[in-house]
DNA sequence: CAGCTGACTTAGTACTATATCT
DNA sequence: AGATATAGTACTAAGTCAGCTG
């Protein structure tokens, strides 16, 4: 790894991203393999052999029997209309029904692989994990400027069926194989320009060194650009973190005024003004992203702050005791629930009131708003700020008040502390997981050790007892050896009921989202420091590479 | 000047490796 | 030593946001 110190190095002008890019261009998945002779698929009861096209993309459906979701109706539809793009004239005219499809043998084929890529001996693994290094080894670097960098992602994505989360209209639409004659090399000028698989060529070789990506392509499903870029350990990818999180900290010095501009703001006259003062607010109080509109029909109905339609609040002038509380109850980005009930300030509950006016389900809250807007506005009030550095701001700022009001003295209950800490963040940027499969078992797995552990206790303190008893003095080897065995006892216990309330606060909660993505970490660095904490107990060996600027700049008196 | 596109960050989940337990 | 639980990684979808374009 190279030793580089990012903030002393010299800055380029305005846009320019690096002055030399060399790399090896992405690696390729293999081709497809056609199906062993006595795997058949079968249409109406009999045996057909698909042609290589038609039969690859049948096995990309049969990979995914035991998903729910080969049952939905949008994902068969559209998985059946790009398979039959696919087939011969011959295989259209004779395969007109998917439910007349027979994958058994293919799906228990696929099964069968899987089984036996889990039961290969070390050996065999060891030499699978051998090959695939010297794939990241050759591919997977690249050198940019003076450094030697890994790529995030330098392999092509394998063809499949595509898959968006929850409801997405594409759903089961065939994602394709892509060639390198649809990607795109960007590269300096003077780097070895990367070779195209043999018999290929590239779409096109350009030397723009005003973006950060490697190589790129569109894909087929949404129309989209895919890009190949640096592993977020880099040099490039750590400036912009490091930026961003000083963006976050310029708002704090000017957050009280913006506050009071957008209090202000809502009596505006201008409906435009007020509508904005509002969202605003929801930003700010609630770290509500930003909300784009989207294309009706080629995404899941999914919204943020100024895409919020009517029928994603209800308002209360009372709820359980409490004045002017707003219900929210829409799905945010990745289809992830947003449901909170919360008391708002008098104006802001009076202005939604009047937004609501006239307006049927469907129909924007905001009517007079989006984000290109909003986000003018804000790049006004301070330069760089937009929707999403509040987002950044409040969970950092959280973190930092909570570590301060959750200080506690037992490393493991510090531990303890910084993961509530953390929670809370993620609980207000509303980062959830699916309940681990295996959480209840796990969870009684824990409880019953607890209770064995303390039925230890028990015994091991009642020969404490009896060796005071014998003892004959205070040095007796018996009695030392009691005295260790009741301590040991309690530390086990401790530990174990503490990862028990850790394991269940954060059941549904992901963590890592805004550990990786919206916490400054200077913030945990410090507080490592002063805690006498290792960093390691909070950040893994990718988080501890991420963050590398970080634990090198920030000395224990750092404040956000 | 709205709509589109490109570039980049943020996101959850499936898979894999490692640690821990029996 | 093998089984199981947990942590970490790979993957890629889904956002944000600015600048371009017709």
């Amino acid at each position: 790894l190279d030793i580089y110190t990012l903030w002393e190095e010299e800055k380029y002008e305005d846009g320019i991203k690096w002055k030399f890019l060399e790399h090896k261009g992405p690696y390729f998945p293999p081709e497809y393999q056609t199906l062993p002779d006595d795997v058949k698929f079968y249409y109406n009861g009999k045996p057909v052999k698909l042609s290589l096209p038609a039969e690859e993309v049948a096995l990309f459906f049969a990979q995914m029997m035991d998903h729910e979701y080969t049952t939905k109706e949008v994902f068969r539809n559209n998985f059946f209309r790009d398979w039959r793009k696919e087939m011969t004239l011959e295989e259209r005219q004779l395969i007109m029904d998917l439910n007349k499809c027979d994958f058994g043998e293919l799906h228990a084929m696929h099964k069968q692989k899987v089984e036996a890529r889990k039961n290969l001996s070390k050996e065999e693994k060891l030499v699978n994990k051998e090959a695939n290094q010297k794939i990241v080894d050759e591919y997977g670097c690249c050198v940019l400027d003076h450094h030697r960098e890994r790529i995030g992602n330098f392999k092509i994505e394998p063809p499949g069926l595509f898959r968006g989360r929850g409801d997405h209209p594409k759903q089961g639409m065939l994602k394709k194989r892509i060639q390198p004659e649809d990607v795109i090399i960007n590269c300096s000028k003077d780097s070895r320009i990367p070779e195209p698989p043999a018999g290929h060529r590239w779409k096109e070789v350009r030397h723009d060194n005003t973006v950060t990506w490697l190589a790129s392509w569109t894909e087929n499903v949404q129309g989209s650009c895919k890009y190949v870029m640096l592993n977020a350990n880099s040099k490039l990818k750590g400036e912009k973190d490091w930026e961003k999180y000083e963006v976050a900290r310029k708002l704090k010095t000017c957050v009280d005024a913006i506050r009071a501009q957008y209090q202000e703001d809502l009596k505006s006259k201008q409906m435009g003004t007020r509508q904005r003062a509002v969202a605003l607010y929801f930003i700010d109080k609630l770290a509500l992203r930003a909300g784009n509109e989207k294309e009706e029909g080629e995404t899941a109905d999914t919204v943020g702050c100024c895409s919020l339609r009517v029928e994603h609040i209800t308002l209360h002038d009372t709820l359980d005791g409490q004045k002017c509380v707003v219900e929210f109850d829409f799905l945010g980005k990745d289809c992830i629930r947003y449901y909170n009930k919360v008391p708002v300030i008098k104006r802001v509950f009076k202005n939604l009131k009047l937004f609501m006016e006239n307006k049927q389900e469907g129909d924007d809250l905001f009517d007079r708003l989006n984000t290109q807007m909003l986000n003018k506005h804000l790049s006004s009030l301070m330069p760089g700020l937009t929707a999403k550095v509040f987002r950044t701001y409040n969970a950092s700022i959280t973190l930092q008040q909570q570590l301060k009001e959750l200080r506690n003295s037992e490393c493991l209950v510090k531990l303890l502390s910084y993961n509530r800490a953390n929670r809370a963040v993620a609980i207000l940027c509303n980062h959830q997981r699916a309940p681990p499969k295996t959480f209840e078992q796990s969870m009684a797995n824990l409880q019953a050790k607890i209770d064995s552990r303390k039925e230890q206790l028990d015994l091991a303190k009642k020969e404490l007892k009896q060796a005071k008893k014998e003892a004959k003095g205070s040095s007796d080897n018996k009695l030392l050896m009691s005295k260790k065995a009741v301590q040991r006892c309690e530390e086990q216990l401790l530990k174990m009921e503490v990862q028990a309330t850790d394991r269940e606060e954060n059941k549904q909660i992901a963590l890592s989202t805004s550990k990786l993505n919206y916490l400054d970490p200077r913030i945990s660095v410090a507080w490592c420091k002063n805690m006498e904490v290792q960093l390691d107990k909070i950040y893994n060996k990718t988080l501890r590479d991420k963050f590398a600027w970080a634990i090198d700049m920030t000395e224990h008196d750092f404040v956000f």
